[in-house]
DNA sequence: TACTGGACTCGAACAGTGTGCGAGGACCCT
DNA sequence: AGGGTCCTCGCACACTGTTCGAGTCCAGTA
């Protein structure tokens, strides 16, 4: 005797309220947790599908391709960075908030950061940060190439912090330890190479570093860094332009 | 009739010379060139295996497995860069080489650029280079908790910066066509996107910044803003050290 | 010389991947 | 009622990293 428990006239009728089921928006957004909760070895189109209730395959109809999703996906988050209206506080301030704002959105969604060097980014977001961004420099007095020198080089301080913060956090959650435990269970490793870097072993010992909490360190060297970077632009723009070539 | 056009009997005797075939560095050599030529998504084990002349999984003898042969060849490259000893030249010059040379890597090797945010890097190579900045930097004036900062400013800079690069030149390369080819073959999506954002328009038609060639532009960017980071490290070392916060 | 044990290679197999294709269902318009 | 468009999805393909166990070779010992 067949099995009817499981056909087309037991089963209720698809739940179909006229409007398509899936949109682009909506797979984008389920990308985006997935890939904030399992990084992106997590993230595939049949995990994505089953998250979404629906066939893998079925993405590909609002999806060319699954690195069109992930382009998606990187200006999506990208929107998420508030970058100031020109004229609305003085440029410093302008500036900081804006690599502030995009440093916090990189620690959110790691995932970016892998993505960033494979593809140039020209999505609407990221453009529309561009733009302001123009704006805030230009207001700041930066013309012509320097303009754009000056852009590249706060976000490639955010990007370079950035990336190398998300490693070691990458590295200590997949431990299960906190980050002072994994250290610890690093000396061994460390003491053993002590002989073999005397200057690294020297400074290491000297500097207190060990006692501070970690992530006060990556903020303040952040903040450190865009202090000095900001210092040198005022610097530039002071005068002394040709000082170096 | 069996055929024993390929059996035990017929099949030449294993050309070994007594020493096993394959090494660990002898591996990690080819899968650099692999990923030279082709990119991240470019190796895998089978072709690696082909390329060696042995099977896939005879690599796993040697490597507990792909992410640490990766790890591997991260660190392998990283010993291509020069890091000046302490001394040898004034500390602007000896960093300027350490990160041009880093620089310099990034580029001839841009699959690294991806795997930096993934996890850190604790090799050998990695270490000495550790070691060595950590001398040029303090030879310079720095100590503590500021020499790391430092430290992590450069290599946020060269890495940040390196990060954008790639991605462009790799977008150009996919393509097929030259870098000024492809910016003419986005001229009319640009020029539709002027309406929206007037202010990057704007600055992109007056910067001159089109003209000019490509390459020259990176080298130009990278640079400029390596002397504003020293610069701001200059004034930092020179006193006012408390003035910003 | 025979035998053992380690160093090393490798084919088969498993679970999982991105994606092309074609069949089909649901809806709207004529 | 018939067609056309939008949308979903199962199957299949070629490929991935990795495990397992069998096998091959060589050095050392008895």
């Amino acid at each position: 005797m067949p099995d009817f428990s499981d056909s087309v006239w037991t089963r209720p009728a698809r739940a179909r309220t006229g409007q398509p089921t899936l949109s682009r928006e909506q797979i984008v957004r389920a990308a985006i947790e997935l890939l904030d909760a399992e990084g992106a070895a997590g993230l595939s189109m049949r995990r994505l599908g089953a998250r979404l209730g629906s066939g893998a395959t079925s993405l590909y109809w609002h999806v060319a391709t699954k690195d069109d999703l992930l382009e998606l996906a990187v200006d999506e988050v990208m929107g998420e960075v508030y970058v100031p209206e020109a004229g609305d506080a003085p440029w410093r301030i302008g500036v900081s908030v804006m690599a502030g704002g995009m440093r916090a959105m990189l620690l959110r969604h790691p995932w970016v950061i892998g993505m960033l060097g494979v593809r140039p980014t020209i999505g609407p977001n990221v453009m529309r940060m561009s733009n302001r961004s123009v704006g805030l420099f230009s207001a700041a007095g930066f013309t012509g190439p320097t303009l754009s020198h000056v852009h590249s080089l706060i976000t490639a301080h955010v990007i370079g912090s950035a990336t190398t913060e998300a490693a070691v956090s990458a590295a200590v959650i997949r431990s299960g330890q906190s980050a002072a435990e994994l250290r610890k269970s690093l000396e061994p490793f460390m003491e053993k190479a002590i002989g073999e870097y005397p200057e690294y072993a020297k400074w290491r010992e000297e500097s207190g570093v060990l006692e501070m909490e970690p992530d006060k360190v990556w903020d303040q060297s952040f903040a450190f860094g865009l202090e000095r970077i900001l210092d040198g632009l005022e610097l530039w723009l002071a005068g002394d332009k040709g000082e170096t070539e």
